[in-house]
Parts: structure tokens; C-alpha cells; sequence
DNA sequence: CCCCAGGGCCATA
DNA sequence: TATGGCCATGGG
């Protein structure tokens, strides 16, 4: 990596497509946490000091992120570096799920069509385990206007070149609300009680990215997540695949991927449990990856 | 008006 | 351990 002013390079690993991630970002929902323009994203981020927006680029061989706004510390453009290395999981080599892709010839097309496609992260835990208790048994459209509207009433924001920018709530300031107060942002009763209950635990400390990474395997941290109110296992696996970029996660329950798995084995039907365990035997190891691939399925082009 | 949506909790048996 | 009701709202 290379760490000049305000830019920072990034190498492009083999098997990555920048335009499949830009895709993944834009595919149809509005949302509130970054801005697509003209092949590039700009991401508001903070570290502890003050706000800054950076903004992600191609160029060949590197993902180039240029500060556009803010004066970050040398440290805080590192984290920042971390940041988009996890967000798009540039640091994994995926030509063994390539492979395996290649064995399964009802699944062959993908590393041909999708090529090149990321698992896409949410690196911070407190956000994405809101984005999940959001996004519960709604339809994303409506969990994605659920988002804006807590992110821009509570969360904190700048201008850019005339566009805010808005950083995902701190956990003591969800904490704080009260259930009236959600349900004025049209939240049920119930997620309202879920997530003011989840930024406590954050305020907290009883729940950290830090501490749930130092359990030994995935069947440890789900137990950890999904002790938590409002935590079930299609949200625990969601958010070990994307915030601790476990690679073998299920979302049992999740409603696309039957559809998807539905589709490719022309069942006419939602699969059963035992159906998608055995669909996914082959994929040992690249579980969470089959899913991000089979969600791909399910948006065109 | 109907069904369902990138679920999870709780009561019941 | 398994099943069904419930949640709240919008889109098709």
C-alpha cells in the first residue's frame, strides 16, 4: 500500500470487478450511508475525531481512495484504508470458490456472469445488526426508507459540495430513545424494543467486533449474536458474513435465497432446510460467498 | 382486498 | 422440538 498526502492506493487482487461491487451498491435501493457518482463512491467515515468523506475510485490495478473532504491523521487514513479493504474484501484470494463453481455446472455461469463480484461488507457490527433487525420480514424499499429516516434524524452529518453526508447513529445515542420516539419513524413496537435494546449492549461494552473476533469458530459467535434480543440465525449469519467476513455462513430462513436456490433447482417451491444444507454440501468453506453469489441471481443485468 | 416481504419472539402442546 | 400467531407497512 502506498500512503501518499491524501490518497491511498490499493492493489486490485486477480478476480475482482470494481463495476459488480458498483453494482452491488446501486442495485435499486436508495441508501443513506454513501453516494454513488460517475463509477466512484463517496463514504463518509469517522475514528474517533472529527468526520471525513473519502471518496473510492478504479484506476488499473488499484482502488484508488482520495480524501475530499476533512484532515484526517495519517492514522485515521490508515483506518480508513482497513475500512475499504474490508468493505470490499480485497484481501481474499477467491479462485478456490472459482473452482468449486466450475464442479457445479448449474452454477457454472456465475464465474463467467458475476465475475469478479465481492462479498460486499459492512465492516462496523453495531450498524449492520441494525440493518438487519430493520430489514426483518419487510420489504427492502420500506426497510431502506426505515434507515434513512433514523440515520438523518439521528445521526451525525456535513456538507459536501452542497450534499450531506450522514454517519450511522452511535450506539448510546440509540440507546437513549425511547420506543415512542421509533415509533414516530414508523418502527413496530417491536424493533423499536430490538434495537434500543442492541445499542445498549454496544453503550455497554457487552457485545464488541473485537471480542466476538476472538471466539474460536462461527458456531461460537453465533451463539454469542444470537442470544441477543431481536438476534435470530438468519441475522447472526448475516452479520458474520459481512462484518467478520466468516466464510461459512448459511442465512437459513432468508427469503431470497430460497427463491434463489428455488430457481436453480426448478423446484417450484420454497426449498427445505435439508434441501439448501445439501446444495451448499459442495461449497464447504465458501458458504458465505455461494450466498452473496446466489442474492446476485436475483437482481438483472 | 389479497399475499408476501433478505425474521424473530412467544405461547402452546 | 415443532408449530402458529403476531408484528406494521408497502409493493405487486
Amino acid at each position: 500500500m502506498c500512503l501518499s498526502n491524501h490518497t491511498v492506493r490499493l492493489p486490485k487482487p486477480d478476480l475482482f470487478s470494481f463495476d459488480e461491487c458498483l453494482h452491488f451498491l446501486d442495485r435499486g435501493y436508495d441508501d443513506c450511508l454513501y453516494t454513488l457518482e460517475n463509477r466512484s463512491v463517496l463514504k463518509p467515515l469517522h475514528f474517533g475525531g472529527d468526520p471525513f468523506l473519502i471518496r473510492v475510485r478504479e484506476e488499473t490495478g488499484s482502488l484508488v481512495m482520495d480524501v475530499m473532504y476533512g484532515n484526517p491523521s495519517e492514522k485515521q487514513l490508515q483506518n480508513a484504508a482497513d475500512y475499504v479493504s474490508d468493505w470490499f474484501d480485497l484481501s481474499r484470494d477467491i479462485s478456490p470458490f472459482y473452482r468449486l463453481l466450475k464442479r457445479e455446472p448449474r452454477l457454472a455461469f456465475m464465474q463467467e456472469q458475476y465475475r469478479g463480484l465481492r462479498l460486499m461488507g459492512i465492516p462496523d457490527l453495531f450498524e449492520a445488526l441494525c440493518w438487519c433487525v430493520i430489514g426483518q420480514q419487510i420489504n427492502l424499499t420500506f426497510a431502506h426508507r426505515l434507515k434513512q429516516r433514523l440515520v438523518e434524524t439521528y445521526g451525525t452529518s456535513f456538507t459536501h459540495r452542497s450534499s450531506r453526508h450522514y454517519l450511522f447513529p452511535e450506539p448510546a445515542q440509540i440507546a437513549a430513545l425511547t420506543i415512542g420516539e421509533l415509533r414516530k419513524l414508523q418502527f413496530s413496537h417491536r424493533k423499536a424494543e430490538y434495537l434500543t435494546g442492541i445499542a445498549g449492549e454496544f453503550a455497554e461494552g457487552r457485545i464488541s467486533r473485537k471480542a466476538l473476533k476472538r471466539l474460536p469458530d462461527t458456531s461460537g459467535m453465533l451463539r454469542q449474536l444470537t442470544a441477543i434480543r431481536g438476534v435470530g440465525e438468519w441475522t447472526a449469519n448475516y452479520v458474520l458474513m459481512k462484518t467478520l467476513h466468516r466464510m461459512d455462513c448459511i442465512t437459513f430462513g432468508d427469503t431470497g435465497l430460497q427463491n434463489a436456490v428455488s430457481t436453480i433447482l426448478k423446484l417450484g417451491r420454497k426449498p427445505a432446510r435439508k434441501e439448501i444444507e445439501t446444495f451448499f454440501k459442495l461449497f464447504a468453506g465458501w458458504e458465505s460467498y455461494l450466498v452473496i453469489y446466489l442474492w446476485r441471481t436475483l437482481s438483472s443485468s
